[in-house]
DNA sequence: TATTTTTTTTAGATTTGTCTAAATATTATT
DNA sequence: AATAATATTTAGACAAATCTAAAAAAAATA
């Protein structure tokens, strides 16, 4: 089956949603897609026919298990085009998302799977997210916040959780990376900032928004 | 500026006829787009107002300077992508028309111009057909159609005119593709058909349409 | 040149995706 | 529980891209 770009952007949107909430709204929907609930009320009704949503009015919505696996292909194209992007056309991680939410829909399955192939079957992008395979398989990555991570324990940043131009500049300002490893030396109980240690690189200080923000695996 | 897909393939269609005929009629542009004279005759008038299209009605039309500028963009992209899929994702050059035809669209200039640099600036597509450069500018290919050959005289595929599945099927099967090295033995001048040599194969026998199909520069 | 045929355009519908404004349902607060 | 606030849906409109059927113009032919 094949879908327009606007339900794919709608699909992909609820599948991120639910993740943390469960059973998704209108009004979350509309604010995460840039759009009107009115107008999201009207696509429920169209994935509702379709069979990719569980849906009846007033009572919040979450995909079915067919809308799930086309999120999950949609998930996998956009993130094997931010990773082509970044590691053979030489984007910054912080360029890349809105190419990608363009690339995401072409439709060919067999371009998607040739792509994978030559990039080596990356298992996560730039971001540090998972890479669904073929089938729709997603791992999960054992992280936790920074803001978690207890002072003088070696970890590697492992994902990022707002990906906003803003953050990512940020990060790339202080020189974070996914991939950089860093130690925590002082945190400060009044505002629960920290200061950070990066292999060759000066002291550093994050305030908790950031540190939030941030996803760690312990070093080793 | 920004085109929809639809508007963009009529753009790049108008351009692809006015090369060989001058104007270009309503019926034609509709039989090259699959689409019906009406629908035609819709989007031309939000070409003509978009100041794309030199067009008054019943007499048919072509690109203003400024819609041809628009065009050559969209047959960059095309080609640049279609080399992509086959040199660097080894699909086969019967393979990549359709999945390119969706590629043309991805709109960002900055990927189209890293994939150039990524690709290494070639100058010709899959097909033989040159590459406009970043400024839209297109060089000609010095090419005689095979079926003007004389005997005995060696040369080069450098490109193809029908680029039909069945053609390029045929093609591969022949064992010719771009690049190809090959020499006529003989032409038979009761059907214009020809017998080939090709650099390490037997000899091969083509018909007339088929070697009025295939351009060839001289070797050397 | 008159008539027929072909081409092109117009008129009016349809589908998809969006919107605003109004109505209705749900939830929160007195 | 009644009322107020918020969330969601419905009603009706609009733009873009398409179509069919009919009208009009141009071209071909008798
Ligand atoms: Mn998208
Ligand atoms: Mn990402
Ligand atoms: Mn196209
Ligand atoms: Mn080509």
């Amino acid at each position: 089956m094949q879908y327009s770009s606007s339900k794919e952007n709608h699909i992909k949107a609820i599948f991120h949603l639910q993740e943390s909430d469960g059973l998704v709204t209108t009004n979350e929907l509309a604010a995460a897609l840039q759009t009107k609930p009115a107008s999201v009320t009207d696509m429920l009704k169209k994935l509702k026919q379709q069979k990719l949503l569980n849906y009846e009015r007033y009572k919040g919505f979450k995909l079915s298990s067919e809308g799930k696996k086309v999120a999950l292909q949609i998930i996998r194209k956009h993130r094997l085009w931010e990773y082509f992007l970044v590691e053979k056309l030489q984007f910054g991680w912080d360029e890349v998302h809105e190419i990608a939410e363009e690339l995401e829909h072409i439709s060919s399955v067999r371009l998607i799977d040739r792509l994978d192939e030559f990039l080596g079957f990356p298992k996560t992008d730039p971001h540090g997210d998972p890479i669904p395979d073929k089938n729709g398989k997603l791992i999960e990555i054992m992280q936790v916040p920074l803001s978690l991570l207890p002072e003088n324990t070696p970890a590697i940043v492992s994902g990022i959780g707002d990906q906003s131009q803003e953050m990512l500049e940020l990060l790339n300002h202080k020189q974070i990376a996914i991939g950089t490893r860093l130690e925590i030396t002082r945190k400060f109980s009044f505002d629960q900032s920290m200061e950070l240690k990066l292999k060759q690189s000066p002291v550093i200080t994050l305030s908790e928004p950031v540190a939030k923000n941030i996803f760690v695996r312990y070093d080793q």
